[in-house]
DNA sequence: TAATTCACG
DNA sequence: ACGTACGTGAATTAC
């Protein structure tokens, strides 16, 4: 390549959209509040194109403000993609600026967009002699790859670029020649775009047709080889595909000279490039232009952020720019033989803390089966012990280290503990002492971002840990399981996990300190995992009888259901699909005219809609039945027996600990949180979660009215504190205030709307949103909030404050210190500010009452482990756990739940728990 | 894979 | 003019 000519010709606008779309959730966001994702990310790949590839020439096109000669042939062209975010609309002049200080030149032409313009340079570029990359990631340039024209395409996840030329078109599309691309194209058209193509082909279809077929041409040539709806539809449609093979086509004939004089890639100016990068803060880039590095010592993702809070240096596709294991000097040891093993448990009995990670042969802790333990207590130091198959055997290895994990004088770190914990437990090894989670740290000390490990990594320590589809491949296909995978690369992967671990550690400690965040972590966060961990090994059990029996009579409603539907409507269709109910409510039975559309332009079927239409036709109740049933039917009836744990008989649910921004938890595999109980149907569902045996008995325990106290606390709202304090009934006495009345004069009307809006009150009402939920005017509601305010100022007054706080701090917090961030608190657009404003408000509540029930669960578990009792806690449900309770147990243990959840903390009000009990869920509560 | 819908607190 | 109450997870359809 050093003797040839190479030309790099970049999509501007789709590199920066996905450059700003790649930190979406951790933009990166200047002292200055400029948002510089999409500048950074640009920049970034460019000068990684620069470095790696090292290019003779280089250029960049935009595509133009204004329409181009697409939209003079086909109005609606682009016309439904949604308006470029303000961000980047601030970014593009940046990056002009630094392309011109770069020297590189910018190729702009009114009417064509960036692809015509590449094209056409492509094609001179490849007549002078040039090997021409067209760096993009959009495939519709695919068409336009040639002898030396190829594509340089990141890839869609993870790292690295794929290089695009005939051969890798040839396969990718199943063609022989790259511009039938745009006979694909024509006949998938592009939703983006807004290019129509041919009903009823997409992606598949449009490859296999081509192949065959060849061309669009080819396909009418042989019409009468097609059958039903396809040719129908190829033959309706046609102008319309030709109309779309026109869009598609890049054009190569724009008027712009080639000059490679023009093109070539020469030294930055740095006189203008080093002011620009001071005042965007790329602080981090400057020393690879050659300037003084900044400050060494300083984590590389830290620099010039709003919050505090980190911000991803390298995008996951665009850069890879992370040391690797390659890049660090380390020393990971393989133990497996007894002189080994002895040493390394007395070695690990000596340290004041360790960190360690199992791998085990799935996802699934409680079915997983060990294959490995690392362990490692010093930097770029660690130790792995394989644990070979066969349950004896395998006992018989861990045990040797059964001491050290079990000895409470030593601090066990790891990355989500409850994992490992969970495994080791069914080799009856039950890990004690203080415990560091690096996962439930880094969501405590940096909320809202990723929690991940190799997000961390990179992140604070930018460094890229081995990725274990490295090892066991991508999900799906002949995934490999952990014990296949050759022993010299499982104990790279895993001691440098146990390494990386530890180092993240020693990073996320002072950043909890810094916080203030020691006590919830070390008091409640890290003594909850362990009670989580019990929680999910003991699972709860469930009655698969029961529900296959309500199985059967789900199905039978369901067929009534679907019978009668399809005969009113006089038309065969999917029920299930919202798009087709859409078709058959608004154009064949016409039974609204103006109908609602989504975002994606469907006609809207949602619950809300199909309410409104209730009276109108008789088929809406029935379409909303059967919605109901076969929502039920497939999410839990079937759902909950399949995932019953052959071993246990148990259902054992993942309680996520670092997910929720708030400082909820959350529940998966499956979701033990919104299990049915507002209608009747629904709540059938709760008689399946049964005790464990006739012995046993169902408590539910729930606060009442938890989020409506801590307004009442945080708001020191006197009519509030004193409608709590006297145990009064709190949406009764709302309305008794909004509406000026006695309070035995409240009617259930009166009494509904004040509980609807103490409800909103708490998510930070708008006058809409109230307005939307009790079906009265806008007006109406504005009154109704008005009227709330008056009543309760201080309330009015917390909520004003609270948005004070996090435009001042960027973030707020709960009672016990728990931050959420809200960098959009500032933000120019008023939808984006509205919802940040309102998480301000809800935020500390929300989080408060998560703080709360988790104090509440360490300390029920505590005293549960204390008196030695049989009964357990089995489920968690926000502000409500259940337990089951051995007959004999009872009475004690109603007075440990009473007393532990509402003596979790003292407040200006009461908390107040009400209590159920019951052979299953459903009797309970 | 995204969008839609709907289950819970 | 636009798009709206807070926080989740799962199943499904359709791209």
């Amino acid at each position: 390549m050093s003797d040839k000519k190479t030309l790099f010709l970049l999509d501007a606008y789709a590199l920066i959209y996905r450059a700003y779309y790649a930190f979406i959730r951790a933009p990166r966001i200047n002292s200055k509040k400029l948002n510089t994702s999409a500048i950074y990310g640009f920049t970034n790949s460019l000068l990684e194109v620069l470095q790696k590839e090292n290019p003779t020439h280089l250029a960049v096109a935009f595509d133009p403000a204004g329409p181009t000669f697409r939209h003079e042939m086909y109005e609606p062209y682009k016309a439904q993609r949604e308006a470029t975010p303000e961000d980047i609309k601030l970014a593009v002049p940046y990056i002009k600026q630094l392309l011109d200080a770069l020297n590189i030149p910018v190729l702009e032409v009114m009417g064509y967009e960036a692809d015509d313009v590449v094209g056409t340079v492509a094609l001179m570029a490849e007549k002078a002699g040039f090997e021409v990359y067209m760096m993009t990631p959009d495939k519709d340039y695919a068409q336009l790859v040639s002898d030396h024209v190829k594509m340089y395409k990141p890839r869609s996840k993870g790292g690295g670029m794929d290089i695009l030329g005939i051969p890798e078109v040839q396969e990718k599309f199943g063609i022989e020649e790259p511009d039938q691309v745009i006979d694909i194209l024509a006949l998938q058209g592009d939703a983006a775009d807004n290019i129509p193509g041919c009903p009823g082909i997409g992606e598949k279809g449009a490859k296999d047709i081509i192949s065959k077929y060849k061309s669009i041409k080819g396909i009418y040539e042989k019409i009468d080889e097609f059958k039903g709806k396809r040719k129908e539809n190829l033959i309706n449609f046609k102008e319309q595909i030709e109309l779309s093979y026109t869009l598609a086509t890049i054009s190569r004939k724009v008027p712009i000279e080639f000059n490679e004089e023009d093109l070539k890639v020469c030294e930055p100016d740095k006189d203008k490039l080093f002011p620009l990068l001071e005042e965007l803060e790329f602080k981090s880039m400057m020393p690879r232009f050659g300037a003084p590095a900044p400050t060494p010592a300083a984590a590389p993702a830290m620099q010039g952020d709003l919050f505090g809070q980190p911000q991803v240096t390298e995008t996951p596709g665009i850069t890879s720019t992370f040391k690797t294991i390659n890049d660090v000097d380390h020393t990971y040891y393989l133990v497996d033989n007894e002189q080994a093993y002895a040493s390394l448990a007395a070695e690990l009995s000596v340290q004041k803390e360790y960190c360690f990670d199992t791998e085990t042969t799935g996802l699934d802790a409680i079915s997983a089966e060990l294959v490995g333990i690392s362990f490692s207590w010093k930097e770029h130091e660690s130790y792995y012990v394989p644990i070979p198959e066969g349950k004896d055997k395998a006992q018989e290895i861990i045990n040797r280290f059964k001491l050290v994990l079990e000895d409470k004088k030593i601090l066990k770190i790891g990355q989500n503990l409850k994992y490992d914990i969970l495994v080791l437990k069914k080799y009856d090894i039950n890990v004690k002492g203080q415990i560091f989670d690096t996962m439930v740290a880094h969501h405590l000390a940096l909320p809202g971002l990723k929690s991940s490990m190799d997000f961390m990594a990179e992140t604070y320590l930018g460094y890229s840990p081995v990725k274990i589809e490295e090892l066991i491949g991508k999900k799906g296909k002949n995934q490999l399981s952990f014990r296949q995978v050759e022993i010299e690369k499982a104990k790279e992967y895993a001691a440098e996990d146990a390494d990386i671990t530890l180092q993240l550690k020693k990073f996320l400690e002072p950043k909890l300190k810094e916080s203030g965040l020691e006590d919830l972590f070390y008091q409640t966060e890290m003594p909850l995992l362990l009670v989580l961990a019990e929680m999910e090994a003991t699972g709860v059990k469930l009655d698969v009888d029961e529900l296959n029996a309500f199985a059967i009579k789900l199905k039978e409603r369901i067929v009534t259901l679907e019978k009668d539907i399809l005969e009113i409507a006089g038309k065969e269709f999917n029920i299930a699909s919202p798009k087709q109910v859409g078709e058959i409510l608004f154009e064949h039975l016409k039974i609204d005219a103006k109908a609602k559309k989504t975002k994606s332009g469907q006609y809207s079927t949602n619950e809300e809609t199909l309410n409104k239409l209730k009276g109108k036709h008789e088929i809406v109740d029935k379409i909303l039945d059967y919605r109901g049933l076969k929502k039920l039917l497939s999410t839990y009836v079937e759902a909950l027996p399949a995932l019953v744990n052959p071993q246990t008989g148990r259902i054992h649910t993942t309680y996520n600990q670092a997910m929720v921004v708030t400082g909820r938890l959350s529940s998966t595999n499956p979701n033990l949180q919104n299990i049915p109980i507002r209608d009747e149907d629904g709540r059938e569902i709760r008689k399946a979660f049964i005790t464990s045996d006739a012995e046993h008995v169902f408590l539910s325990a729930d606060y009442s009215q938890v989020e409506l106290r801590l307004m009442a606390h945080l708001s020191q709202d006197e009519h509030l504190l004193r409608a709590f304090n006297n145990g009064e009934d709190i949406h009764a006495a709302t309305a008794a205030k909004i509406y000026k009345v006695p309070l035995e004069e409240v009617s259930a009307d009166m009494r509904r709307k004040a509980k609807t809006a103490n409800f909103g009150i708490i998510y930070g009402i708008s006058a809409f949103g109230l307005a939307e939920r009790l079906n009265i005017s806008r007006s109406e509601a504005k009154e109704l909030i008005d009227g709330y305010f008056e009543n309760f100022p201080q309330v009015k007054e917390y909520m004003d404050k609270s948005i004070e706080i996090a435009r001042d701090k960027g973030y707020v917090q709960t009672v016990f210190g728990r931050k959420r961030n809200l960098p959009d608190i500032n933000s120019r657009n008023g939808v984006v500010r509205g919802m940040a404003e309102r998480n301000a408000i809800n935020a500390p509540i929300q989080g408060t009452a998560a703080d709360i029930i988790k104090m509440a669960m360490v300390t029920i578990q505590k005293e549960l482990d204390e008196q030695q009792l049989k009964s357990k806690m089995i489920l968690q449900v926000h502000d409500e756990l259940n337990f089951d309770v051995d007959k004999n147990e009872l009475d004690q243990i109603k007075e440990i739940v009473k007393k532990g959840m509402e003596n979790a903390c003292e407040l200006s009000v009461p908390l107040s728990v009400d209590m159920g009990i019951g052979s299953n869920w459903h009797e309970a509560h």
